[in-house]
DNA sequence: CTCAAGAAAACGAACGATCCTTCTTTTTAG
DNA sequence: CTAAAAAGAAGGATCGTTCGTTTTCTTGAG
């Protein structure tokens, strides 16, 4: 049985999912070739092949190894105990996504929130993606609910506001921080764990002055 | 001079973006073929390639329509006299390109979310949109953090977090929830105004305790 | 008002390039 | 030495684009 080694097979699969992550960090799904893949392996097409049936399956492979990594970002976060206010919560699930590089020391930074982009693009044209997507935000967000609850509990927040919506919106806060890191890069997380905790000093604006800056 | 009326051109002109935009919004950009396009259209390539010199030419009309609309939303929210509170704002904001869907009537709520998603897909792999994007969020910035300023000047946020960041964070925010509203399409804009109002009456957590959801 | 003339606009088949994939051959590992 | 693994040229399909042809629309004369 001159098989090789299973865990050579485990490393060239891995050469080859880590190839093709640059290469759609970079490009895109649809916009990279095999070839793009290919070179970037440093594999012939033949090589490639006996591992990814296809350039599909190479996509889906990257799509969940990305999502795999946000999801255990989020809920490593909630995992946290006692739960931490929502700046600090928020700003440890960036500084987990921008830290996992790949498995190995690799370069890019801003590789996973650069996928992240490309999946959330890929969702739009994939209804079956639509629906994991979906159903893992469900999970975290049920997660989050749980933390925003304590908040509430603890009377540190306001109770009468749906604790769904405080946890979509951090949620969303998270995403878009991701979003501008991966736009532009020289984003410190500090940042938004700052800027969230300046909002969160301004204190509920009561229930019926929403628009002035001042009473008289 | 037979040529045919002004308006008759850019009624073509529009006609050819617009599908162009449907089909970017459901495929991305170079998932949809030129063939798509036409489809969509209901023209021949001869037609269209008499409007667009090509298929980035294509892309580059709808992204730059994208971004203007974008912009335009954010400045007119920061427009508004006196400033409202933070959850006021980013509804304005959100509220301003939901409702921007086609110049005329139109089906999709989520068309402008959808193309945000592929312009940002597309500014990774293409630096010239980059720097655009980058001037783009710079002009926003600038805008929000004098009103972030006139927040803490008038003793309504704590004053010794920079500017910058909170203004950034806000923008995050409204970047966050576009997607999610991309991606899932049934959440309400409320969600995120009364969620961030909830966040803004935490209170600060202070310098020191972070951590403890009560005191002893 | 009618109608023909001419130019612009639209059509759509066809071309070269590129894409993904397959398959035969060569190399490598056991 | 043998079977698996990798190579790389080739095939079929699709892509973006062009270009010769047809249709449409405006204009000006009758």
């Amino acid at each position: 049985m001159p098989r090789v080694s299973q865990e050579r097979l485990d490393a060239r699969r891995r050469q080859i999912l880590e190839a093709a992550a640059r290469c759609f960090a970079r490009n895109g799904f649809h916009a990279t070739s095999m070839q793009d893949v290919l070179k970037e392996a440093g594999l012939s097409a033949g090589a490639v092949y006996r591992y990814f049936a296809g350039k599909e399956e190479l996509i889906a492979a990257v799509v969940n190894e990305v999502l795999e990594e946000i999801r255990s970002a989020f809920e490593e976060a909630a995992r946290t105990s006692p739960p931490p206010p929502p700046n600090v919560l928020i700003g440890a699930v960036l500084r987990r996504v921008l830290r996992a590089k790949s498995e190995q020391g690799e370069e890019w930074a801003s590789l996973y929130p650069r996928l992240m982009i490309q999946v959330w693009a890929e969702t739009l044209r994939d209804p079956a993606l639509a629906a994991v997507l979906r159903q893992g935000f469900e999970t975290v967000r049920v997660l989050w609910v749980k933390i925003v609850e304590g908040y509430q509990d603890a009377g540190m927040m306001r109770a009468d506001i749906p604790a769904l919506s405080v946890a979509r919106t951090m949620v969303a806060l998270v995403q878009g921080f991701a979003a501008q890191y991966a736009l532009f890069g020289d984003v410190p997380v500090q940042a938004v764990e700052l800027g969230l905790e300046a909002l969160m000093s301004m204190g509920g604006p009561g229930r019926a002055e929403l628009s002035g800056p001042r009473d008289g």
